[in-house]
DNA sequence: CTTTCATATGAATATCTGTTCATATGTTAA
DNA sequence: TTAACATATGAACAGATATTCATATGAAAG
């Protein structure tokens, strides 16, 4: 598809459109970027950071705290983890999940200081 | 539900979870919060937001430049709008998107941030 | 080694969400 | 006013995803 067919549109800005084509990230990278993105983007998710914001805590501790099941944290852990927001410490039957790095601290810093303007 | 089944658990560790409680933002604002990551979550919003980063485009410019149809782009931009990333300037049969403020900046850069690291 | 407890996993279901198609609205020029 | 174009909108469909249920794994205690 060499000639799509939004050449029909003759509106275009062509040289604007050319310029912002240059700086546009590779199409993986804004992919990749939608996908962390999309992690953050589930109520579940955003309890279970938040509550490891500043604290380490096991399954069952994130079970109790957020009133959910245990299966469902369980799942959720596991998207974190896969992508490396969370890091797991296994200790005897329990495992505890923290913050994987400061990244994951800002992101949600940064995402509250702009619900709250 | 006074009684969540949680309390089948045994371990959990009630002085920790207790103290996460207190610190724990209300569930309106966690609610919000993922509302907010939910919109950058998605592949075509993001190449939407970054080709807005540095000039403000009409919506077949965006069309054109992401080889996407004009509906869909149209689609997405109300939902940037309504979430208040982007704001529009009608100019003739055109409308102009511009991202909304310097926020939306902050959030695209940290999490390319992380992405790249 | 058997029981109990903490966590993980797979399959099924229900909900949500993005795109498409058809069409409506609104603007400019003839 | 009519024609041509830019944008918006509604309904329908398809794909993605979060939760639940049932069950498996793995570790400590008896």
């Amino acid at each position: 598809m060499a000639e799509p067919e939004q050449c029909a549109y003759l509106c275009v800005h062509q040289g604007t459109v050319d310029q912002v084509l240059e700086e546009l990230p590779p199409d993986e990278h804004l992919y990749d970027l939608a996908e962390l993105f999309k992690i953050f983007g589930d109520t579940t998710r955003i309890k279970i950071l938040y509550a490891l914001r500043e604290n380490e805590l096991c399954v069952c501790d994130i079970a109790q705290l957020l009133s959910i099941t245990q299966t469902a944290v369980s799942h959720q852990l596991r998207v974190l983890k896969t992508n490396k927001l969370v890091r797991a410490r296994k200790d005897g039957k329990n495992v505890f999940y923290a913050l994987a790095d400061d990244h994951v601290h800002k992101i949600l810093a940064l995402g509250m200081e702009h619900i709250e303007e």
